[in-house]
DNA sequence: GAAATAAGTCAACATGGCTGACATAACGGA
DNA sequence: TCCGTTATGTCAGCCATGTTGACTTATTTC
């Protein structure tokens, strides 16, 4: 199959291909469509290359736990819900909703099938007795560590690639990317339970 | 509605949650799981979190174009085959199928779309006429770019808020989050068609 | 005791993935 | 020129995962 490659071997990159209504309007003095820009600020063109990047490592970080899920007959769905779980156990429903940004209906499809093949178990809460607090069964935990590896292997190997003092200024990188209202709310999310206790011991 | 924030505010951490099975096993004197690890090399634990990151990111990322695609009876997928076709127009849809790692019946429904309502016209290949070029047309640019607006926004800000060379960092990281064999692919791709011809003259 | 809250459920629907099968047009080499 | 391959399009059906709206149950809180 032909791809991109190739034609750019060939030489026929689509900037040369000439399109048929042609009136192409040439860009001004400016260059960037006329929009003022900050000293020092990233042009346009630069920031949509960082979005089109994002778009590929996203696309490429994602893949290898699918294929996983694939075998158990699960989708990436199961695997965000999985993932909390595991990483910030005891976590509710409610807090699962507000992680997620989904519906409860939606969420509920998910988590009942988790919780029908025993990876995930609840327990009502405490203080609290209408919360039901989530927790990953043994089954649950090695199925999320599982799904946890390659994408840690793709991660320490980039941020090896990204040079030193690349984990500082990705994680204030990735921060900002983040609602500022939704921060507070991450941030407390990302700091329970780094280490929880293990409910599921036999799972 | 409560959330970890009130949960936390009270003093009831999800790892003070005492489930019910509770052997706990307690981790061994490396802490991490009995895994070996380079000198220097980030923890799991750490890894995990710039995951959970790249999640929040993402989801937050995305949803700007997607309140506005809504207004248009567009979904995310429009989205992202507009953009490429804006950013790299005259790319065939085989290249789309790649980049999109989608099937052709899926893209089609889409792609069918967004040139029955006028936002991308086709052009025979010159050199080759079984290939479809795809170029957007003035409507379509239009909306390409209100789409990439708030992206655009979220990223300065994102970059400048990581600090003085975030922009090389941030390009080595995602680049390297890339699967191997992609990586000329996809600069193949970004190298294409920076500043296109304008087919949809009237579009 | 009544209102509010956390969770679960039923039903119906939309989007956007997938597989499989097949059609058409154009290229390219024997 | 003919044949195999390629690029694209299309029909049909299925599945995963998102949505809205309405309603129930248990429990907490005022």
């Amino acid at each position: 199959m032909t791809d991109l490659n190739d034609r750019l071997a060939r030489g026929e990159t689509a900037a040369e291909t000439k399109p048929p209504g042609g009136k192409a309007k040439r860009a001004g003095p400016r260059g960037n469509g006329g929009v003022a820009r900050r000293r020092g600020s990233p042009s346009e063109a630069k920031l949509l290359e960082f979005a089109e990047l994002l778009f590929f490592a996203y696309r490429d970080f994602t893949s290898d736990p699918d294929a996983i899920l694939k075998d158990f007959g699960f989708g990436r769905a199961h695997h965000r819900v999985l993932h909390f779980v595991n990483r910030h156990s005891g976590l509710r429903v409610a807090d699962l909703l507000d992680i997620l940004t989904i519906t409860k209906q939606s969420l509920s499809r998910v988590l009942k099938q988790l919780i029908d093949k025993g990876y995930i178990v609840q327990q009502a809460g405490a203080s609290d007795r209408r919360e039901r607090l989530l927790f990953p069964t043994g089954k649950g935990r090695a199925l999320a560590e599982r799904l946890a590896a390659p994408q840690s292997v793709r991660l320490a190997e980039a941020l090896k690639g990204a040079g030193p003092g690349a984990e500082a200024v990705l994680r204030r990188f990735l921060e900002a990317m983040i609602n500022a209202e939704e921060r507070p709310k991450v941030s407390s999310i990302m700091h329970s339970s780094p280490a929880p206790l293990k409910p599921g011991g036999k799972g």
